[in-house]
RNA sequence: GCCCAUGUGGCUCAGGGGUAGAGCACACCCUUGGUAAGGGUGAGGUCGCGAGUUCGAGUCUCGCCAUGGGCUCCA
């Protein structure tokens, strides 16, 4: 019999007489290698592999040990064991369902008789730190069919009974051991003991369903994470700190941007503050709009059912709409700005001259969310997009496409978002219009992104069924992604609302319509916003841009004048002239984070020259009064992200 | 919509059958102080809403509403 050869990264070559498994590959190396190994990668394939994994002649093999990113994940798997093995150590009558890992940790489900609370589970992260300390051994073990049913049968394990049952006929099951008798229906990976989990921690409680379906048996999910050590654990710990302070709902209410009432569900109240920041937003946007030759149009708020019957939204949205009726008529709220748009179009017979036809519009649309959907302002039920449509040729749309891409670009990097992924959806299996228009359209898409040597990824068969898209994936300051922008083209409203035009030929065409966003819903992105600046946000967009303080009543006056001359260069100016103590003063400045305080006591009085305090904390001083005007007018008006002030530093 | 938790002054929260509390914010007074909290006094509350139990309900029960964490959804 040959030998067997497997290949390690260096390329170097071990052989075995047998098919060894990784952890023998490893036990060859060396001991310490072993002990630390907690899986592998076969042959370049991403999937961790379990280290009892027996290898085959000629593959390539990847030892994954403690400390590798990749092996966090089975370290995760074997922890979500540990909590299943704790939870029915403790409460044998709960039902054990499935236990994946998810980012940053895992999770299991389990079907109990009783309602879980947090001190059952601060039970159950006792009971696994028990279980690791106790160093079990895991252990596979391959059953047939028959008799993982018959076994799981007899424990009553219904849930695992089920799994069994939609398994392929040809798929090996296993078993995983922990220590004595417990053991879970489980394909790995996992690691060699329980001793292996270092640092674990339960988070929380949510309900869910089994099989993520509503309608069947509903669970308790208990979420956990473990890490490589104690301080790993506790630097995830404090970056869920930061995620939550950090969570605009908190910055809406300290900042005074926004709030809710409960007489609206999911209707933000922008205060005068917030609105400032809205409005700042929308300015920026229709200069844009400006220079990429967009049109703004207001359209109405509440239709005719009809136009939604046209559209099609109706039939296929009609439990996110609101309705009303008003003498024997039918009207909706409108939910999207496009059908109303089309009419727009239809409003004058188009040339192919008066393409491609872009508009824009701010319109305040209302979606009915379901009452358990709503989330401060990243999802609300009234709400404006930075919404367009542009209404061009087929032979149009790769150039309109490049345009919408610039701008695209242009915007994120003026509000300092840099970091985004790009994703296409091409056609799925039902869709309508002909391959020879899915071919154009898919292509115009692809190749703008070629051209703009812009990367994306493509998501075979997500298009809509009425025309592909892409998605605009921004990934914020703490990695979390949020989907803002958007471009899809339609085949279809334009042909429900029979939108034509007429070509060179003198013949009727029918236009394509291309829906996009930027920014998305404005709600939204302020929400997201908020949490990537932490609240920081530029100067331009600060509701305070100034805030003048005076040391003692003295300044009084001389403060008030300061603080007219400001505002009538167009800042946004208060002035505290509460006979507070400065560094009163001051603390309030920071915590609403205003960009520049003016401090403003005898000498500055005297010699005609002010200090200014940056909300990084450091002071400038003997500024003339005309230099700062023009630093901060460049601020605001370049829109820069950081004060010149602090940039001019070092 | 579903599961669980929560709802007490503007905010953050304590109190858990017997007359509603604290800190911050707010108002007024004292203080005029040089870079993140000076001191005093005062005003402010249908304890989410509605029923029920009780001599008596923020407090216990039920229903509803809202919020939070998830699930599902986001043509």
């Amino acid at each position: 019999m040959s030998a067997i050869q497997i290949r390690l990264p260096d390329n170097s070559i071990r052989e075995f007489d047998h098919q060894p498994t990784i952890l023998e590959v490893a036990e060859s190396i060396g001991p310490k290698l072993a002990k630390d190994t907690i899986g592998g990668l076969i042959d370049g394939d991403p999937e961790v592999r379990d280290l009892r994994t027996v290898l085959k002649d000629g593959q390539k093999l990847e030892i994954l040990t403690m400390g590798s990113e990749k092996g966090l994940e089975v370290v995760r798997h074997s922890a979500a064991h540990v909590m299943a093995q704790a939870v029915q150590e403790i409460w044998p009558e709960v039902k054990a369902t499935i236990g994946p890992v998810i980012d940053n940790g895992f999770y299991y489900d389990f079907d109990s008789p009783f309602q879980f609370t947090p001190e059952h589970l601060s039970k159950i992260e006792k009971k696994m730190k028990e279980i690791i300390k106790r160093g079990d051994k895991i252990e596979k073990q391959v059953l047939e069919r028959a008799e993982a049913e018959k076994t799981f049968k007899s424990m009553d394990e219904s849930y695992k009974l089920e799994l069994i049952e939609g398994f392929d006929a040809d798929s090996e099951i296993s078993i995983y051991k922990q220590g004595g008798d417990w053991f879970d229906l489980c394909r790995g990976p996992h690691v060699q003991k329980t001793s292996q989990i270092k640092a674990v921690k339960v988070l929380s409680l949510a309900g869910s369903y089994w099989r993520g379906d509503e309608n069947r048996q509903s669970l308790q999910r208990v979420y956990a994470t473990a890490f490589y050590s104690q301080k790993d654990l506790d630097e995830h710990l404090k970056n869920l700190e930061e995620a939550k302070k950090r969570d605009h709902r908190k910055l809406g209410k300290e900042l005074g941007m926004f709030y809710f009432d409960q007489l609206s569900p999911g209707g933000p109240f922008f205060t005068p503050k917030g609105t400032i920041v809205y409005n700042e937003f929308l300015d920026f946007l229709r200069e844009k709009y400006r220079k990429y030759d967009y049109q703004e149009v207001i359209t109405p708020q509440v239709y005719d059912v009809d136009l939604y019957k046209q559209s099609g939204h109706y039939q296929n949205y009609k439990e996110n709409m609101y309705f009303m009726e008003v003498d024997d008529r039918q009207f909706s709220l409108k939910p999207m700005n496009c059908p109303g748009h089309c009419v727009l179009y239809t409003q004058e017979k188009k040339s192919y001259r008066d393409l491609p036809w872009r508009v824009a519009d701010f319109g305040r649309l209302h979606r009915y969310e379901r009452s358990g959907v709503m989330h401060g302002l990243t999802r609300v039920r009234t709400f404006s997009q930075d919404d367009g449509h542009i209404f061009c040729t087929l032979d149009q749309m790769q150039s309109e496409i490049e345009s919408f891409v610039s701008m695209f670009k242009e915007i994120y990097h003026a509000l300092g978002m840099e970091d985004y992924k790009i994703y296409l959806s091409t056609r799925p299996e039902k869709r309508m219009g002909s391959d020879e228009v899915w071919d154009k359209a898919e292509a115009a898409l692809e190749n703008a992104l070629q051209r703009m040597e812009l990367p994306f990824q493509v998501n075979p068969g997500d298009g809509a069924f009425y025309g592909p898209k892409l998605d605009f994936m921004f990934v914020d300051a703490l990695k979390r992604p949020w989907q803002l922008g958007t471009l899809q083209a339609d085949f279809n409203l334009p042909e429900a609302f029979d939108l034509s035009y007429v070509g060179d030929d003198n013949s009727e065409h029918r236009p394509v319509m291309l829906h996009r966003a930027i920014l998305g819903s404005l709600e939204r992105f302020i929400g997201v916003y908020l949490e990537h600046t932490a609240g920081h946000l530029p100067t331009w967009l600060m509701p305070q841009q100034v805030r003048v303080m005076n040391l003692t009543d003295r300044q009084l006056d001389y403060c008030k004048s300061l603080t007219e001359q400001l505002k009538a260069e167009g800042l946004r100016v208060d002035f505290d002239d509460r006979s507070e103590k400065l560094g009163f003063k001051i603390r309030e400045a920071q915590l609403m984070k205003i960009p520049y305080m003016l401090v403003i006591g005898d000498k500055e009085e005297e010699s005609g020259q002010i200090s200014v305090r940056l909300k990084n904390g450091t002071t400038k001083y003997g500024l003339k009064m005309e230099d700062f005007v023009s630093q901060v007018k460049k601020d605001v008006g370049e829109r820069m992200l950081k004060s010149p002030l602090i940039e001019t530093e070092s």
